[in-house]
This record gives C-alpha cells, structure tokens and sequence, in this order.
RNA sequence: GGGGACGUAGUGUAGUUGGUUAACAUGCGACCCUGUCAAGGUCGAGAUCGCGAGUUCGAGUCUCGUCGUCCCCGCCA
C-alpha cells in the first residue's frame, strides 16, 4: 500500500495516526540529529521529521543513511510515520498543514531524482523555454497544477449544467475535410489515397450542424480545433473550444443557456457574474468603444466631432470630411500631464495603426493648448471642449480618417492607455454580448466579399429575393445573426443561427462567390443533408483556454494548456515538429522540395 | 511577411568608455549542527558569455548574419 492519506489533507484531527504517505521531497532542512522534510503530492505538502530515538533500533542505521543520502530534491518516497501535533513555537502559519507533522517511523525511495533543472517552488521566474523542455517539472508546482484542477472542475460543472440541459456530448471527426474560408488548415496526408489529405477540423462546424439535421436536438462537445496561423499570447495553433448547438433555438435561447451556465459554473473560479449579460450592437460597439469586443470596464468612450467641423478651413480636415469621413476623438482624464515624449510616442502608435496623424489638445488653465488651435476657430474649440466635457487638465485625442479606420484606431489606444494608466480595476469581471454583426467584409486581397462569421451563418433579412443585384455598398450593410460574447475586452466565443434553408445557403455562397461547382465540391455534402429536412438551428463556441486564462487572471494561454507549443507552433518538450524518415515519406507519396537536414531522425 | 525585446555556470542575474583570473545569489558535492520551514555555518566543484563571421594588438561588451524564446502588426470565418 502505498498510502492511507494524501499529504496536503492531513489535519489535526489526524493526531496520533499512523498513517502512510507517498510523494516529492520538497525540500529538506537537515540539523544534525533531526531533519526536516516536506513531502508534496497533488493535495499540498506537510512536514516530516526524522528523530534517532524514534526509530526501532534495528532499522536505524538503515533508515539514518537514507535520510542523509537519499533524501533530495524530487526523490519519490514513501513515507509511514505519526501524525502529531506541533508545539505552539514550531507552527507554521504559512502552511495549510502547518499545525502538525508526521514523525517518521519507516521510509522507502520509491524512485531517485537527477537534481531538477530549476526549483519547483520557484519556476515562475524561470525562463519560459526552459519551463517547457521540462514542462513536466514545470507542472509539479502547486500553481500550475491549481490550473489544471480548476480547468477540470471547470470542465465537471459545464457536464453537469449541459446534461441538466438535455445536452448529448458527441465526438467529431478530427482527420476531416478542408474548407476554403477561414483560417489556414493543418493537413494530414493519406497514405491509402497517394496524393489526398485530410484537415484538422478549425471547429466541428458542419458536423454539428449535419448531428442537428440528424435530430440530436442539442449538442456540445470539448472539442479540439485547429489552425495554421501565427500565434500570439491567447493564441495557439490547437485549442479547445466548449461547442454547442441546438435546434429550434433563436438568439435567445443561446443567450439563456450561456448566461445561466456561465452563472453556475464561475463559482469555481469565485466569479459572481450578474445576469442579464449586458448587450451592444457592432455598431454601437464601434461607435462607442472603437472595437468590436471593447472593454466596457472603464470609459473613455469615442465622441463624434465630425458636426462641429463641418465648415472647417483646417485643410486636414476639409479633406477628410470630402472623403465622407469622420472626426472623432477621446478624452483622456488628467492626460494634459503627458510628455511631448508619450504624446510622439502615442502619435506614433496611431501611425503604425493606420493613421495619417493623431490631433492632441492639453485642456490647461482654461487653455486649450493643441497645434489645431493654429487652424480651427474659436467656435470650434470651444464646441470640442463642449462635447467633450473637457475639465482641466484632460487631454483630448482626435484622429480624422474613415469613419472604421478612425474607430479601430482609437479603440486601439483606448486599450492600451487604460493597461498604461491603470484605469482597469483588478479582480473586475465584465460580460457583454455583442450582435448584429456585418454578414459580409470586404478582403482587399482576394477582391471579394468574406463572411465575417462564416458562410453558414443566416443574414438578418426578411426578403432574401433580389440579393444577388445588390451593390456592394448594399451588401456590406447586411447583418448577420451572430453574436459574440466578450469577457474583458477579449472574444471568449460566438456563434450564430445558421441557415437551415437551402436556397438562402446558396444565395449566401452566391454572394460570397463561392461557384456551384465548388459549393458542390466542398460543401455538397451540407447542401445534400439540407435538403432532407433540416431544422433552425442555432449554435456557439466558447474558447475554452481563454476562459480559464481570464478566469484565472493569467496573461498567457500558455499558463492553461498543459503541453503548449512556443511563438514559432513547435513543442519544446517533444520537438515537434520534426523531419520523418524517407520510408514514412514514400508511403505518402510525398517529396520533399527543399533541402532538409535529416540528421535528427531517418 | 514586418516591428520590437531578450540570449553570460543547472537556475536567476551583474558585468563601466572594448583591456589581465567573467562577479553575485541560488542550486550541486563534502563536512559541522536537535526545531527548521527561503534553516544556518565552513570548504569545494561548476561558464569555450546561443552559434558564425567581421572590426581591433585585444570582443561577454562594437558591426553584420544566423538560430531560439517572448510581445505586437499583418493573419486568426
């Protein structure tokens, strides 16, 4: 038997038990004639202490050089011993079991350690490359391993909520089909079919919608999903996404279900969400906040000052406004303290971001000291200020473009101000939903329309004759019946009603210039199973990494993914990707062009 | 594809205007020590300064390239 309790669970109710534990050596204090060691499992660690005269006499010499030899850093041991409780002097608060201690009667080496390449207790600091070569020593420390507790309880609750709910859990395929729209998608080659691959599903999209079709009525899954894109600190090229959809379900009932499941299952993090989940249109969104998943935890919001400059002389202006764009602009409390430095800087970010220029005015004494005061009238000074509520010592950004550029613009550096000022409370959790997304974008680089959800997703209409002759002007202002819902200023999911009509999915592909012929050929099979009878249906994904990032408070995506692959998608622990040998390459009837070493496997 | 930051004993860092033997902490090894919990003390080992070129009498330090890690833009329906 290798233990009766876990470490971190001993209490002083267990005084006087001789128990057996199994674990890590934490570490050792070793004085002489008694030595101190912690042992930790997954519960937490607790103190063991060696005494000479504790020990049967026969076992003493044994167990003595064991201490002193084989009691390091990481070693695996089993321990059996007394609990006892520890004198007034030697309790540690710090220590969840710092009121007792196990006075060591027997113990076996279970397995030895190499020393660890960094302190366990203290990996945090280490240099996160290293942390992930040795990710599985990386995962030994209690904080990393509290994420992985809570992601599974997490995980427990939505089970329990969703199967309350009449939620079926059904697995999709992962080797699958690859679509056109969306991301990049992983490939996998056949080596029965020379020359044919698979995908990584980027979701269980049609599956899901093909189960609804089937008459599963309410699906969900913790489904993997893939794309081949660059990644960033909340983004990795595999993710786990909460996946659910329902038939017969309109926006509401996905909003119901989200909110009350998010409701129930953020107790485990002790986040107290307050329902209803406010709500803002995109364009409110955009108008507001400058974003289509703003942070609504501060404010800061964007003015239009486009009607104030209507009759301008300011030629910057004039030319923008001819352009029909707009002039808006932010007000930044107590920002006039800002240096000539931090405002080149802050003009320079908005030129990365697109902009031609960025306008400031420091609202001093009553002043308005800005280089627009050279070009705009009195009037209009005054009006900004108006419009703003200017109060001393404000400062007030303008940036003049078209009215989307200028919006994301300035939602940009809302964002980044408020991390810079601090103007974010901590331990502050704010939910929004965001709807009526446009169907359609606009991509300079393919000359088409792109959805901007994806193409199953059913436009906002009632008529859906005469689509087809709408200009693209007109086509751009078509909603979309999708929704996201945001989680401090990040997109922890969305989704959309579908198009259950097969008519309107081939008007949509129409308008999306997706030709018959390819529809057929890509999505033949969605466009077949819609012909057979399928229900509205509707669905979302949350992004389940994120989730816990956020609920947890932590900046990487990383920190929530048990074995995660670095900026460049590669896995320090396995080194994958990697060469594979020639043998494996001619079954799939694959040449590689290129020039490769192949010295690390063939 | 682009912009930025970083790379020095196992780990975390310092290293001046380029100048002899690359420093500190921690960890590691040996020893001392009966109440520690970041234990303490004594002694010791441990680095071709990511890699490659260049400038120079001389490079951890300057230049270029390259590799890796991180952040951001593009990209991510």
């Amino acid at each position: 038997m290798y233990r009766t309790n876990y470490c971190g669970e001993i209490t002083e109710k267990n005084i006087g038990e001789n128990i057996i534990i199994s674990g890590w050596v934490n570490s050792r204090r070793d004085h002489g004639g008694v030595v101190f060691f912690d042992m930790r499992d997954i519960t937490g660690i607790v103190q063991v202490v060696f005494r000479i005269e504790e020990i049967e006499k026969d076992k003493l010499n044994f167990i003595e050089d064991l201490i002193k030899h084989n009691v390091k850093p990481e070693f695996v041991l089993k321990i059996s011993g007394k609990v006892v409780k520890r004198s007034e002097e030697s309790i540690n608060p710090k220590m969840k079991t710092g009121k007792i201690e196990i006075v060591l009667k027997n113990l076996e080496v279970l397995n030895t350690s190499k020393p660890p390449v960094f302190d366990i207790e203290n990996s945090q600091n280490v240099a996160e490359d290293t942390r992930l070569k040795y990710r599985f020593l990386d995962l030994r420390n209690p904080k990393m391993q509290e994420i992985f507790i809570k992601r599974s309880l997490f995980i427990e609750e939505v089970n329990k909520f969703l199967s309350n709910e009449r939620f079926l859990y059904v697995e999709t395929p992962i080797l699958t089909k690859s679509t056109p729209e969306g991301a990049r998608d992983y490939l996998v080659p056949s080596r029965v079919q020379n020359g044919m691959f698979y995908a990584l599903p980027q979701s269980p999209q049609l599956f899901k919608q093909l189960l609804m079709i089937s008459g599963f009525d309410r699906y969900y899954q913790i489904a993997k999903c893939f794309r081949d894109e660059d990644l960033r600190a909340d983004r990795q090229p595999e993710f786990t996404q909460l996946d659910m959809e329902l038939s017969f379900a309109i926006e509401e009932d996905i909003f119901d279900i989200i909110e009350r499941m998010l409701a129930k299952t953020f107790s485990i993090f002790g986040i107290n969400i307050n329902l209803p989940i406010k709500r803002l249109t995109y364009d409110e969104a955009m108008s507001r906040f400058g974003s289509d998943k703003p942070d609504t935890r501060f404010g800061m919001e964007i003015s239009d000052a486009t009607n104030i400059f209507l009759n301008t002389e300011f030629k910057v202006f004039r030319q923008i406004l001819e352009n029909k764009g707009k002039i808006l602009g932010i007000k930044v409390d107590k920002g006039s303290s800002f240096s000539r430095k931090e405002l080149d800087s802050l003009i320079e970010e908005a030129k990365i971001l697109g902009a031609k220029g960025l306008l400031y005015g420091k609202y001093i004494n009553g002043n308005f000291e800005s280089p627009l005061t050279k070009f705009a009238k009195k009037e209009e000074i005054d009006a900004l200020l108006k419009l703003f509520k200017a109060e001393d010592g404000d400062l007030i950004l303008i940036v003049s473009d078209k009215e989307e550029l200028a919006q994301k613009i300035l939602g940009t550096i809302r964002g980044n101000l408020a991390k810079k000022l601090k103007l974010i409370p901590p331990n502050s959790f704010d939910f929004l939903w965001v709807y009526d997304f446009p169907m359609f974008e606009y991509s300079e680089e393919e000359n088409r329309l792109v959805s901007k959800h994806h193409p199953f997703t059913m436009p906002s209409l009632e008529n859906f004759d005469n689509l087809e002759n709408l200009s693209i002007e007109e086509k751009l202002k078509i909603k979309s019946r999708s929704y996201d819902i945001i989680m401090n200023g990040v997109e922890l999911g969305g989704g959309s009603i579908r198009i259950h009509d097969l008519n309107i999915q081939k008007k949509v592909f129409k308008l999306l210039n997706i030709k018959d012929e390819e529809a057929e050929e890509k999505f033949g099979f969605l466009l077949e199973a819609l012909s057979y009878g399928a229900p509205p249906h509707a669905g979302i994904a949350l992004g389940l990494d994120r989730l816990i990032m956020l609920c947890m408070e932590l900046d990487s995506i990383r920190d929530v993914i048990a074995f995660p692959k670095t900026q460049k998608a590669s896995c320090l622990l396995t080194d994958a990707p990697n060469v594979v040998s020639k043998v494996q390459l001619r079954d799939l009837g694959i040449q590689i062009k290129e020039k490769i070493n192949f010295d690390k496997k063939d």
